[in-house]
RNA sequence: GCCCGAGUGGCGGAAUGGUAUACGCAGCAGACUCAAAAUCUGCCGGCUUCACGGCCUUAAGAGUUCGAGUCUCUUCUCGGGCACCA
C-alpha cells in the first residue's frame, strides 16, 4: 500500500490549469456552437492590489454556475476582461508618478495571473481591454450612433471643480463640500457637456422590467432601477403672472391640493426670475442667486435642509381661487427636476410647510383627516393622499377624496387650457463628458464652417495620443487640447483646420456594451458580427454586484435599446437574467483598504489550494448574500475534499469494491442529486455543499465505495473544485475532461423513502414520533402514535376533540 | 426622512405554515501515539432532574392558526440604496 497517491492541490492545478489551456477545454466553438450559453460575469477593473476577496468571490459563483451548465450539455461561453479606463487609474498613475499606459498593462498581468490561478473557466482568446484602440474604436462608434440618432447632445452642466487640484470631480470624490484629498472647498463650475438623451427611453427602460419574458432579474434590482427612474404622475399647471402676460408652468403630483397652493417657489436659475422681480427685492434676489450658484451641486442637495429664500416682490394667480399669491425663488426647488417651479402647498407638503413656517406664509387645510374639518389645525403637514380624508376649502371639490379629485381637478383644468396630465420621470440625462485624460477621446471634430462633425468611421479610432504630461490643470479644459498636433485636425467635411474635441468619454460607456464585443473580438471590420451576435446574444445569464444595479445596468439596457432600434440587434433587452451576488465581509466590517482588513486570496490559494478556497467561499454563506470570512473555516472543506479523494482511492481498489448499494445509500445518493441540482441551479451553493457532505457522511458511515455513487460525487464536486474534480476523474480512469461528461440525473421514486418518520403533537407540541410507511394513511398513524408512550400519557383521560392529519407530514391531537 | 434586506447555538449558517438548530468551524471526552500533529469515535442551545423526563428558546411584544423562525401588525437593532424629485 505504498502507490496510492495523496492529494496535493499545488500540483494538480497546475496539472490541469496546463491542461485546459493546451486543448482549449475553456474555449467553445463560437460558430458552430448548437446549445450556446453566455454566462457572464462582470468584468473587473485592474487595480494595483490586484484580485480581492470580494472579486474572488463573485467569479467563483458566476464560475460554479458557468461549469454547473456545461456539465447539463450546453456549450458555455464566459469571457472576462478588464475595465481599464478613468479617473481611477489616472489618479492612481498621477499619485505613483507614472503613466497609466504603462500601468494598466502591469496590473493586467497580475490579475491575469491571479483569474487563471483561481480555475476560472475563461476563454482567453477572446479577453478584452477597454483601453486598447482595438476596443476603443468601438466605443467610439457606439458614441457616434447616438450622436447620429440625435442622442447625444451638448450642453452646460454643472461640475464639481477643485480649485486646490484644479481638477473636476465626481459626487463620490466631494466629500461634505470638500474634495476628498485635499480638503479645499468644492465649487461648482458650468461647463458645456456631452449628455445622451437617455430620459427618452424612461418609459421603455421602466416598462420592461416588468416583463418577465425579457427579463429575469434580482427583485432587489429591479426595485432599484424602478426607484432611479422615478416615474410620478401628475400635472403641469400653469398660473398666470398677475400684470403681466407671462405664466408659471409649475409639475406637481397633488392638483388635487391646488386650492391649498398659497404661495409658489421657483429655482433660483429658473429664466422667468428677472422678469417677476420687482425693483425693491431686485438686490436681495441679485444676492440670493449668487449665493445659490456658489454652492457646490453636493452641499445644495444633500447638505443642510434648513429652508432659505427670497420673496421676488411678483405676484401669480392661482387658477383655482383666482387669487393672487407672492412668488419666491429657494434652492430646494431644482431646475433640473420638472419644470423648475412649485406651486406650494404648505398644508400637505412637508418642505413647503417648513417654508411657510419660516417665512410666515399662509398655510391652508385643503384635506381634512378621519375625525377632522376644514378648521382642525394643521401642527405639520397632513400629507397622507388615501387615509381616507375629504376635501376641504376647495369649493366645489368639497368632500369628496382627494385620490378622485386628483384626476378631477385634472380635467378642470384641462377644460379651462391651464393644466395637462403629465407623466414625469426623476431619472436624468446621462452626462458623459470627462475633462480628463484616461479615457476614449469623444470622436467629434469642431469646424467653424460645418460645426460639430463625426469623424468619419474610417478614421476611427481617435486615438489617445500618449502624452507625458496628462495632469488636468486649471483651465477646466481636458489636457489634450494643450497638445497642438493632436487638437488640431482637418475637418473631415470641408478640410479645413479645426478642432478636435478634448473630453473623454465616462466609463460607463466603455462597460455599456462590452458583452456584446466578447464573442466578436477577432473581428477589426464591426464591433459585432450578426451571426456571432444571433448566436450568443443576448446574455444568458450575468451575475454581478448590486453597487452596479442602477447605472451600470441601465446604461447597457438603454444602449442596447439604441442599437436595437437602429436596426442592429433584434433584441431589446441585453440581460435575459440577472443574479446580484452578496458582499463578502471581514469581521463584520466590509472590505475596505481604509480599515485594513482587505483580504489578499494569493496566501490561501497557495496555501489551500484554489479549489478549497473556491468551496470555501461558496460554502460560507449563501451566495446571493453574501458572508463573513473566516480563515478558521476553511479546514472544513479541505476536510470534505479530503475525504473525497479517499473514497475515490477506494472506489478504484479492485479489492475493496463494495457491489451492492445498501438502500439507505441509494436513497440517500438519489436525494443529493436532487438537491445539489436544484440548489446549484438557484446559485444556493452553501446548501449544495452541505447536501455533498451529508452525502459523504453517510457514504463513510456505511462503508460505501461504489464505483457509480462516487463517480457522480465527483462529478457534483466538479463545479466548486474543478482540478480536483479533474484529477479524481482521471484517477477513476476517464480521458476526457469531466466538464464533458454529462451531470447526474437522479430517479424521483428513489429519492423517497418508503418509511417515513413524522412529528406527532398534542395541542401543537410536538410528544413523540412514529415510522410508517409513506402511504400510510390516518388509522394507521393513529394506532401507531397512540402506541407510543410518550404520546398516549397526554391523551389518557382526555377528551380528544379533532385530530389534524396530514398525509407523510404530521399528526396533531386536539385534546382538552 | 423614504425604499429595500436581515436579526436563529460560542461562531458561519440550515429549515414548501408541520420533529427548530442540517452542514461546517470552534470546544470537550475517548482511541491511536513515548508525545504531539493528523486521523478516527462520541458529546455539544438554556434552565431543571440521580435518572426517565419536564419547562423554556429563532431581536421584543401582540395577532391569525390545530400548529408560526416562516403569515399580519407594532417596536428595537444592524446592513444596503436613495436623499429637499414637488
Amino acid at each position: 500500500m505504498s502507490e496510492t497517491p495523496t492529494y496535493e492541490p499545488n500540483a494538480i492545478e497546475a496539472k490541469w490549469q496546463a491542461r485546459w489551456q493546451e486543448q482549449g477545454t475553456n474555449e467553445p466553438d463560437l460558430d458552430g456552437a448548437t446549445r450556446p450559453y453566455y454566462n457572464l460575469m462582470m468584468f473587473p477593473y485592474p487595480s494595483a492590489e490586484g484580485l480581492h476577496v470580494g472579486n474572488l468571490f463573485a467569479f467563483t459563483g458566476a464560475d460554479v454556475f458557468g461549469r454547473f451548465k456545461r456539465m447539463q450539455g450546453y456549450q458555455v461561453f464566459e469571457p472576462i476582461g478588464f475595465d481599464a479606463f478613468g479617473i481611477h487609474s489616472e489618479n492612481y498613475a498621477i499619485k505613483v508618478g507614472a503613466h497609466p499606459a504603462t500601468l494598466i498593462p502591469q496590473n493586467i498581468a497580475n490579475f491575469t495571473r491571479q483569474l487563471t490561478r483561481m480555475g476560472g473557466m475563461f476563454p482567453w482568446r477572446n479577453v478584452l481591454s477597454t483601453t486598447e484602440p482595438s476596443y476603443y474604436k468601438w466605443t467610439q462608434w457606439v458614441f457616434l450612433q447616438l450622436f447620429k440618432r440625435g442622442l447625444a447632445y451638448k450642453k452646460n452642466g454643472a461640475v464639481n471643480w477643485c480649485p486646490s487640484c484644479k481638477t473636476v470631480l465626481s459626487n463620490e470624490q466631494v466629500v461634505a463640500g470638500a474634495c476628498e484629498r485635499c480638503g479645499s472647498v468644492v465649487e461648482a463650475r458650468v461647463l458645456e457637456q456631452w449628455y445622451f438623451r437617455i430620459t427618452d427611453y424612461a418609459e421603455r427602460l421602466l416598462n420592461n422590467l416588468d416583463d418577465r419574458s425579457k427579463m429575469d432579474w434580482s427583485d432587489t434590482t429591479v426595485m432599484a432601477q424602478k426607484n432611479w427612474l422615478g416615474r410620478s404622475e401628475g400635472a403641469d399647471i400653469t398660473f398666470t403672472v398677475a400684470g403681466g402676460d407671462a405664466a408659471i408652468t409649475v409639475y406637481t403630483t397633488r392638483p388635487d391640493t391646488l386650492f391649498g397652493a398659497t404661495f409658489m417657489v421657483l429655482a433660483p436659475e429658473h429664466p422667468l426670475v428677472d422678469a417677476l422681480t420687482s425693483d425693491v427685492q431686485r438686490d436681495a434676489v441679485q444676492a440670493y442667486r449668487a449665493q445659490a450658484a456658489a454652492k457646490d451641486l453636493t452641499s445644495r442637495k444633500i447638505g443642510d435642509k434648513e429652508k432659505s429664500g427670497v420673496f421676488t416682490g411678483g405676484h401669480a394667480i392661482n387658477p383655482a381661487t383666482g387669487k393672487q399669491i407672492p412668488v419666491w425663488i429657494a434652492d430646494y426647488v431644482l431646475m433640473e427636476y420638472g419644470t423648475g417651479a412649485i406651486m406650494a402647498v404648505p398644508g400637505h407638503d412637508e418642505r413647503d410647510f417648513a417654508f411657510a413656517t419660516k417665512f410666515a406664509l399662509p398655510i391652508v387645510r385643503v384635506v381634512a383627516g378621519p375625525g377632522e374639518d376644514a378648521s382642525t389645525p394643521l401642527a405639520e403637514a397632513f400629507t397622507e393622499v388615501d387615509a381616507g380624508g375629504v376635501m376641504v376649502n376647495s369649493g366645489d371639490f368639497d368632500g369628496r377624496a382627494p385620490l378622485d379629485v386628483k384626476s378631477a381637478l385634472t380635467a378642470w383644468l384641462e377644460g379651462e387650457g391651464s393644466g395637462t396630465k403629465r407623466v414625469q420621470y426623476r431619472l436624468y440625462d446621462w452626462c458623459i463628458s470627462r475633462q480628463r485624460y484616461w479615457g476614449p477621446p469623444i470622436p467629434i471634430i469642431y469646424c467653424d464652417d460645418c460645426g460639430p462633425v463625426a469623424v468619419p468611421d474610417d478614421q476611427l479610432p481617435v486615438e489617445l495620443p500618449l502624452i507625458d504630461d496628462f495632469r488636468p490643470d486649471d483651465s477646466g479644459v481636458s489636457p489634450l487640447a494643450r497638445h497642438a498636433e493632436w487638437y488640431f485636425t482637418p475637418c473631415p467635411t470641408c478640410g479645413k483646420k479645426s478642432r478636435r474635441e478634448t473630453d473623454v468619454s465616462d466609463t460607463f460607456l466603455d462597460s455599456a456594451w462590452y458583452f456584446l464585443r466578447y464573442p466578436n473580438t477577432e473581428f477589426n471590420d464591426v464591433a459585432f458580427d450578426p451571426a456571432r451576435t444571433k448566436t450568443w446574444l443576448p446574455v444568458d445569464s450575468y451575475i454581478g454586484g448590486n453597487e452596479h444595479a442602477v447605472l451600470h445596468l441601465l446604461y447597457s439596457r438603454f444602449i442596447t435599446m439604441v442599437l436595437h432600434d437602429a436596426g442592429m440587434l433584434d433584441f431589446e433587452e441585453p440581460f435575459k437574467k440577472f443574479r446580484a451576488h452578496g458582499l463578502i465581509v471581514k469581521d463584520g466590517a466590509k472590505m475596505s483598504k481604509s480599515k485594513g482588513n482587505v483580504v489578499n486570496p494569493d496566501q490561501y490559494m497557495e496555501h489551500w489550494g484554489a479549489d478549497t478556497f473556491r468551496t470555501y467561499l461558496m460554502f460560507l454563506g449563501p451566495f446571493q448574500e453574501g458572508g463573513d470570512f473566516r480563515d478558521a473555516g476553511i479546514s472544513g472543506p479541505r476536510r470534505f475534499l479530503d475525504k473525497v479523494w479517499d473514497l475515490v482511492t477506494q472506489a478504484i481498489d479492485p479489492d475493496c469494491r463494495d457491489a451492492e448499494i445498501r438502500h439507505e445509500v441509494l436513497i440517500k445518493w438519489h436525494q443529493s442529486k436532487k438537491r445539489v441540482t436544484e440548489e446549484v441551479e438557484q446559485l444556493r451553493y452553501n446548501t449544495a455543499i452541505a447536501a455533498l457532505m451529508e452525502l459523504v457522511n453517510v457514504l463513510r458511515e456505511q462503508n460505501c465505495a461504489e464505483r457509480t455513487v462516487i463517480s457522480e460525487l465527483v462529478q457534483m464536486t466538479a463545479p466548486f473544485a474543478p482540478h480536483f474534480a479533474e484529477e479524481c476523474w482521471e484517477r477513476l480512469g476517464h480521458a476526457t475532461t469531466i466538464f464533458d461528461s454529462p451531470w447526474p440525473t437522479f430517479d424521483h421514486d428513489l429519492t423517497v423513502e418508503n418509511t417515513i418518520t413524522i412529528g406527532v403533537q398534542v395541542n401543537g407540541k410536538t410528544r413523540g414520533t412514529i415510522t410508517i410507511a409513506r402511504e400510510a394513511d390516518e388509522s394507521v398513524a393513529r394506532a401507531a402514535a397512540e402506541a407510543e408512550e410518550s404520546v398516549s400519557k397526554y391523551l389518557t383521560g382526555q377528551e380528544i376533540r379533532k385530530v389534524i392529519w396530514v398525509p407523510g407530514r404530521m399528526l396533531n391531537y386536539v385534546v382538552g
